[in-house]
RNA sequence: GUGCCCGUAGCUCAGCUGGAUAGAGCAGCGGUUUUCUAAACCGCUGGUCGGGGGUUCGAGUCCCUCCGGGCACGCCA
């Protein structure tokens, strides 16, 4: 990979200014960036690292510059290097360095950008987690879509990746839904009740109580006692809207490694564990909380709870671990399964949650640093909500599904592909609106089909080159370079970023980086396209290189596409 | 009152730990196909990066302040 490749001569370089005493010893080289100039006639590749370092070494930029150039000038790969503006160093590569670039992109495969930043750390990607109360809206959707590009892009990184998905099914909500599915069972032998007003008004509860009458008959009619309507329905009613949930995600492609029951987790006692070692350090007490500041609360009783002692850690308040009635709170069964995540060997931990639940994100983290006694375990990626349009009027919400917008009604409408490149393409934390009449057109108004289209044609070619039987010669990127046109070599320069962006977008889990690319990429090759006839019987040596560059191009895309959960045809 | 997210072209959005003349798509205007897929390509128009101050060689990016929008702020989820 010619960027990892240029990237080492250069701090190769900067070593050898340092044992000149033209850069002090044992500077911090971590803000040098070498990235592609956004002009393009600055060069292949370029680096700040002189204007980074003119303070520590208290030398002119320019000065440290012409240092680091004169070092860089020795290497074969590079054909000219240039100092330019405030002190950039930019750099040029020999011809045959692009093209040779395309081989190893081949010899790669869908290994090529493959990058080694875990460290040995192994990754359990947590997302989707929805509460098992209904059916998937379109916001979880936007998680599902972070979450499982996040997770291949974690693999693409180094990381060994596991993928959770959470099923709440021991909260509070799981007794509201079981109270909701029995009015509608009671509806069902003609009683006149409705759901509770707290309850799930969804119309899905009318086909869940259907299949319990099919299976159960009148047996829970008469029964009135919460405790036991809850443990004997509870888990009819979440194996029911797990189905809906997963059905959805089957449709989006996505496949965990494991449902995680939070009910199974609380029979081994996880809570009195977590609970016992984080008293041990001081940071679990018996306590009382102030009343909530900035909004009234008319029944605020003072109690005595079991408290995480957050305010240890610079936070405004603690956090309760046990609500009053003694059940785990939401942040208490969090603390116990990040600590059973990190006991099973887990000790990288993205997981993708509502932006509303930012506050217990805090202390949460503070809980499993203190617990595992490493920091950056826990990495909550925070997403917005998606306000879904149809050319500028709010689509209205589905009364089925208990009065939000269905994902599973968007991806009738406009498909896997074009829902999952879309959400990539806002990046999470942006409040995204969503048209789903634009997201329908096969237009640049949706991105994914300019990307998939690129693909295609690349395809188009090597096939038409196939079919034509042209016995094309094997040409080495010496022999071939000349014959790489600007427009094929922006391509090459595309392509050989790709090992940069994964590594960036992993490095920040920010996917969204993927896509972006990806349309860069695609531009490059259409307008490549539209610039030269591929194949051509009259000049095989011509028609092999720029095969060689579309293969290239045509194995990254598909990549690309493939980190972000989209399918990547060969025709269109 | 406190915290978090956001404010970039008419619209939807990028902008990589501060870097070169702030980008893309759509919309608008004008071109391109007897040749491998026009779901494409090329050009033009369009910006005081919410306002102000500061830090420095350099700020859309960092700090302060104000304005505007959203969200959160019990033991809920």
């Amino acid at each position: 990979m010619i960027y990892n490749d240029i990237r080492s001569v250069i701090l190769a370089g900067l070593e050898v200014l340092q044992a000149a005493g033209v850069v002090p010893q044992g500077v911090d080289l971590s803000a040098v960036v070498v990235e592609a100039p956004k002009e393009a006639s600055h060069g292949d590749l370029a680096t700040n690292a002189a204007m980074v370092l003119a303070k520590p070494a208290g030398k002119a930029p320019r000065v440290i510059a012409e240092a680091l150039a004169e070092e860089l000038r020795k290497d074969a790969r590079i054909a000219a290097v240039e100092v330019a503006g405030p002190g950039f160093v930019n750099i040029r590569l020999q011809p045959e360095v692009l093209l040779a670039e395309a081989a190893e992109v081949m010899a790669a495969g869908r290994e090529y950008g493959k990058a080694g930043i875990s460290g040995g750390r192994k990754a359990l990607v947590e997302y989707v987690s929805i509460n098992p109360t209904g059916p998937v809206h379109v916001g979880h959707g936007r998680n599902a879509v972070f979450g499982d590009a996040i997770a291949a892009l974690l693999e693409k990184a180094g990381f060994p990746v596991y993928r959770e998905y959470l099923v709440n099914d021991a909260g509070n909500q799981i007794r509201v839904l079981v109270r909701s599915l029995h009015a509608r069972y009671r509806q069902l032998f003609g009683e006149d009740v409705a759901v509770p007003a707290d309850g799930y008004p969804g119309e899905y509860l009318v086909e869940i109580a259907e299949a319990l009458k099919a299976r159960d008959d009148d047996k829970w009619l008469a029964v009135t006692d919460e405790n036991e309507l809850f443990e004997g329905l509870r888990a009819f009613a979440v194996e029911k809207c797990l189905a809906m949930i997963q059905a959805d995600m089957e449709t989006l492609g996505i496949r965990f490694d494991n449902y995680f029951s939070e009910h199974a987790m609380h029979q081994t006692g996880a809570m009195d564990e977590v609970v016992a070692m984080l008293r041990e350090k001081g940071l679990v007490y018996e306590g009382t909380l102030p009343p909530p500041k900035g909004k009234e609360v008319a029944d605020y009783q003072p109690v005595e709870l079991t408290l995480f002692r957050a305010t240890a850690f610079g936070l405004p308040e603690d956090q309760a671990v046990y609500n009053r009635e003694g059940r785990p709170t939401y942040f208490g069964q969090d603390i116990a399964y990040h600590w059973n995540k990190f006991r099973r060997g887990y000790d990288y931990l993205p997981v993708v949650i509502d932006v509303r639940q930012v506050g217990s994100a805090k202390p949460l983290g503070f809980a499993v640093e203190a617990m595992t006694g490493k920091s950056g375990v826990y990495q909550p990626v925070l997403y917005e909500m998606v306000n879904v349009m149809r050319d500028g009027v709010p689509v209205k919400l589905s009364k089925r599904a208990g009065n939000i917008v269905a994902l599973k009604d968007v991806l009738e409408e406009i498909g896997s592909d074009a829902f999952r490149f879309s959400m990539l393409t806002v990046k999470p934390t942006t409040i995204m609106v969503f048209d789903l009449a634009k997201a329908a057109e096969k237009t640049m108004e949706n991105p994914v089909f300019y990307v998939q289209y690129a693909h295609a044609r690349l395809c188009a070619v090597r096939r038409m080159a196939t079919e034509a039987g042209l016995m094309l010669p094997e040409v080495s990127a010496g022999q071939g370079a000349a014959r790489v046109k600007p427009a094929a070599a922006a391509v090459l320069k595309q392509v050989m970023l790709y090992p940069a962006v994964v590594e960036q977008a992993a490095r920040k889990l920010e996917p969204h980086r993927l896509a972006f690319y990806a349309q860069e990429l695609a531009g490059a090759v259409h307008s490549w396209y539209a610039d030269e006839k591929f194949v051509d019987a009259d000049d095989l040596v011509a028609t092999s290189v720029r095969l060689q560059v579309a293969d290239a191009a045509r194995v990254v895309l598909a990549d690309a596409l493939r980190v972000c959960g989209v399918s990547a045809p060969e025709r269109m």
